[in-house]
DNA sequence: CATTATGTTCTTGG
DNA sequence: CCCAAGAACATAAT
């Protein structure tokens, strides 16, 4: 599921039931998503700390602790940080339980175990962690993304989804970009003409910032996203076309045939 | 049993 | 070096 507007909703959660807690109990129910830090090391780190304002870049959520390390939690494709009482029943993927004064907690819920949680004791190990993302989709700004974009040989999708171009864009987003600006996915990066660069910058700003605010892409059935899970296989929204399904970059990927013609080669 | 899943990384090969 | 494709990671659902 995550993707930026997702992660963006996860700091929100964090911040609205973490900011000025203190750590006061500390459950490693699964220690698989610990990354390049033992359970112990993890523990004596956080708990007692209290929890700062958090940031996000891309689908990184960066979160500071008072004058200890920072946290930086990465979702993969199925995690979530969920807020809870704490009678509240455990989940099988509940694999880490922050305890915070006032009785609440916080739980990194995580089903596949992709990602999962560093321990960036510096700034340093946090530079070295995001070394990695571009700018973050939602700064960068349209005008940005197509600057970027232009400097690639490759397929449109793929460099979407390409972390270093931009940081933040996923499956869903990519598709629904690519949707809106009218741009098959297959089409090459450095391509496009100055109309279909505009179209892709102001899709940008249009698709993210009511993402955003939804907290995921919103499955709205004036989107393509709304109709990608059809069972009757989905309609573009603007043509009534059939959908195109097929995989493009290694991901399942869909497209309205007749708005996102085929490039030639 | 095979296939699929909204992510990233590593390997291989052009 | 750039880029694409495939496998791997771990798990559940269809």
């Amino acid at each position: 599921m995550p993707e930026l507007p997702d992660v963006e909703g996860f700091r929100r959660v964090l911040r609205d039931h973490g900011t000025g807690r203190r750590v006061e109990r500390l459950t490693v129910r699964d220690d698989g998503v610990l990354r390049e830090v033992s359970t112990r090391r993890f523990r004596r780190a956080v708990r007692g700390r209290c929890l700062g304002t958090p940031e996000r870049h891309g689908k990184w959520l960066i979160a500071p602790t008072d004058a200890g390390p920072t946290l930086l939690l990465h979702f993969g494709m199925t995690g979530r940080l969920v807020p809870a009482a704490a009678g509240d029943p455990l989940e099988r993927a509940d694999r880490v339980v922050f305890g915070l004064s006032g009785g609440g907690e916080l739980r990194f819920r995580d089903q596949r175990k992709l990602r999962g949680i560093w321990l960036a004791p510096t700034a340093g190990d946090i530079a070295r962690l995001l070394a990695g993302q571009g700018p973050d989709a939602a700064a960068v700004g349209g005008p940005g993304l197509v600057r970027r974009l232009a400097r690639r040989r490759g397929g449109l999708k793929s460099a979407l989804l390409d972390q270093s171009v931009v940081a933040g864009l996923g499956n869903l987003l990519a598709d629904e970009l690519l949707w809106r600006a009218r741009l098959h996915p297959a089409r090459r990066a450095d391509g496009l003409t100055a109309p279909e660069r505009r179209r892709l910058a102001g899709a940008l700003p249009r698709v993210l910032d009511a993402a955003v605010a939804a907290g995921r892409v919103p499955p709205r059935d004036d989107w393509l996203t709304g109709r990608r899970d059809d069972p009757d296989g989905g309609r573009c929204p603007r043509t009534g076309d059939r959908l195109a399904r097929g995989r493009v970059a290694g991901r399942t990927t869909v497209w309205c045939p007749r708005c996102q013609p085929a490039p030639d080669r």
